[in-house]
DNA sequence: AAAGAATGTGTCC
DNA sequence: TGGACACCCTTCTT
């Protein structure tokens, strides 16, 4: 082993110590030796919580020589420096100061102190209003204004939810979709093809389809003239039509009839959407273009066009609710274009919404159509409050922590399609919160128009992150996918939701509670544990102060612990 | 309990 | 243009 080689490398005692000062971890950034040392030493890094942050090496096989490395000192996993450790203590992440916020990307601060993590709407200006005449005034000139209240209701957010868990999927989920009539049941597909039809009301109920795809199914929607047939677009080239009730499944259309012809000629469909009035399911693949099915005769019509940077990927298509003719799209290539789909020509896009990193998902606003909102992964919800106006920037970007990992499904902000004043969406949250010890990723309730976190979903149970969200189109209900599991979030039958306040609220699901996992030694000098003893009854009964005592530790800015 | 695998995007040359 | 490689809060299996 590396004992044997190293007494010659390094005949002398190093004794390597870390200490308070800055002085000691700028000497001893210039010293690689440590380093090398640590590295081959694998079989010790496990230790590393135990000797509270601090690693100690001896070499007693070399009896001859004697050539004794202690090394006392820490290493971060993110910069590889030494003097300061990145990771989690417990449930609370410690960044690496050396680099860039993890949360707004800006130099200077870590998470930890980042104003946009005490509050989501640090920095949210409404944009000023221009009413510059555009291309799209004219796409609507046939249809009325849509009516907007002009008061904003009440978000219904219940402070008490049920929690209903189900896991049939075998890979993490990658979509979600409520049935368009059928109040409880829910589609769900998954990384590896499979499709689930679950009937949540009766939580044993449930189909799983395994046959119609045979990898990621993307995005799924119900058929406008067949509730009972479903689409689905996948990373297997083919788009599928679905009996719910018996999985017949047929393709309408296949990309790679000659089957695997090396990654570089292998098509994947993300982006899919359906256009009731025009008959046509709109889909689009990872090379730029944008393809059209007739639902009428189920083949492909027209020629496939290039929307997007050619070679890259379009993950999401949405069809205007109000205005047919208009299309959105987005993708890698770090845009969300509007189409007119009357004159589509590579090219040809009405507007092109410019944004810093690939685009996770565009939606125009489920009532009205006249408001965007896309997830990008420079951690940025953007929003556009008409398509009227000037398009040229956003009217906000909130900053949300929804990073880019190869692991997770990609985070996208979903509309509630109830709210009438089209402001509020859900999404999931990537970086964690010590809640009670525990590390979670709880579920965002983010009113889009001020920048304001309404509500925080999250149970203790689900310790995993919850990428896919989609709010009921009728009922107070949330559907969640997180890792290979589904969840649905409703209100306890005996509470009343309460009506929008002005602070954050915590929502606990009480449903599932297990015991709490063991704490970590280093919770005790947190803010946050004097709250945990008045947080663990509100798990039980239905304290409301207690779930504003949450929310205060939410806010307390946390202490970095060395 | 620790290690390994799965595997998308950005950046560099 | 494309290949090599890095990569910050994963999650599950062995």
């Amino acid at each position: 082993m590396a004992p044997t080689t190293r007494s010659f490398s390094f005949p002398r005692v190093i004794i390597e110590k870390d200490t308070d000062s800055e002085q000691s971890s700028s000497e001893e950034d210039d010293d690689e030796e440590p380093l090398h040392d640590e590295d081959e030493d694998e079989g010790e890094n496990g230790k590393d919580s135990e000797n509270d942050g601090q690693r100690i090496e001896e070499e007693s096989n070399n009896k001859g020589k004697a050539p004794i490395t202690i090394s006392l000192k820490k290493v971060c996993k993110v910069c590889k420096r030494t003097g300061h450790e990145a990771g989690f203590k417990g449930a609370t992440y410690i960044d690496c100061p050396m680099k860039p916020c993890f949360l707004c990307k800006m130099p200077g601060h870590t998470t930890m102190s980042c104003p946009h993590r005490v509050a989501t709407e640090f920095g949210v200006i409404p944009a000023s209003h221009k009413n510059t005449r555009n291309a799209l005034l004219y796409v609507f000139e046939r249809q009325f204004k849509p009516h907007i209240p002009p008061i904003k209701p009440a978000y219904v957010i219940p402070d008490q939810v049920n929690c209903a868990v189900i896991r049939y999927h075998s890979r993490r989920v990658t979509c979600l979709e409520f049935h368009p009539t059928n109040n409880r049941l829910l589609l769900s597909g998954d990384k590896k093809g499979q499709v689930g039809v679950w009937d949540y009301d009766k939580v044993h109920e449930k189909v799983v389809y395994g046959n119609i795809h045979s990898c990621i199914v993307n995005n799924m929607r119900f058929s406008p003239t067949n509730d009972g047939m479903i689409y689905a677009a996948s990373s297997d080239g083919t788009i599928s039509c679905t009996d719910m009730e018996t999985g017949i499944s047929s393709s309408l259309m296949n990309l790679n009839p000659d089957g695997w012809q090396g990654p570089n000629n292998w098509r994947m469909l993300y982006g899919m959407d359906i256009n009731p009035e025009k008959h046509a399911v709109f889909v689009a693949d990872n090379f730029g273009f944008l393809y059209l099915v007739d639902t009428r005769s189920n083949n492909k019509s027209g020629q496939a066009v290039l929307i997007h940077k050619k070679g890259s990927k379009v993950v999401g298509l949405h069809s205007n609710p109000l205005q047919p003719d208009l299309l959105l799209s987005c993708g890698n290539d770090h845009f969300a274009r509007i189409w007119d789909i009357r004159q589509l020509v590579a090219g040809s896009s009405l507007h092109d919404l410019a944004h810093r990193r690939v685009v996770n998902s565009a939606y125009f606003s489920p009532i009205s159509g006249c408001k965007i909102l896309t997830t990008a992964q420079d951690n940025r919800i953007r929003v556009w409050d008409s398509i009227f106006g000037n398009l040229d920037s956003p009217s906000r970007e909130i900053v949300h922590s929804h990073d880019f990992n190869r692991h997770l499904t990609p985070f996208r902000a979903e509309w509630d399609p109830k709210d009438p004043s089209e402001s509020l969406a859900v999404i999931g949250r990537y970086i964690s919160e010590n809640y009670n010890g525990i590390a979670l990723h709880p579920i965002d309730f983010i009113d889009v128009s001020t920048g304001q976190l309404v509500a925080e979903v999250m149970d203790l149970n689900i310790t995993t992150i919850s990428p896919v969200n989609k709010l009921h189109p009728r009922d107070d209900v949330l559907a969640s996918g997180s890792s290979r599991s589904l969840f649905i979030w409703r209100p306890k039958d005996d509470h009343e939701p309460t009506e929008q306040k002005d602070e954050r609220k915590i929502v606990i699901c009480t449903g599932t509670e297990k015991k709490r996992k063991h704490k970590s030694k280093n919770d005790g000098s947190d803010d946050d544990d004097s709250d945990v003893d008045k947080f663990t009854p509100t798990l039980k009964g239905k304290n409301l102060k207690s779930t504003k005592s949450a929310t205060k530790m939410r806010n307390t800015p946390r202490k970095m612990k060395r």
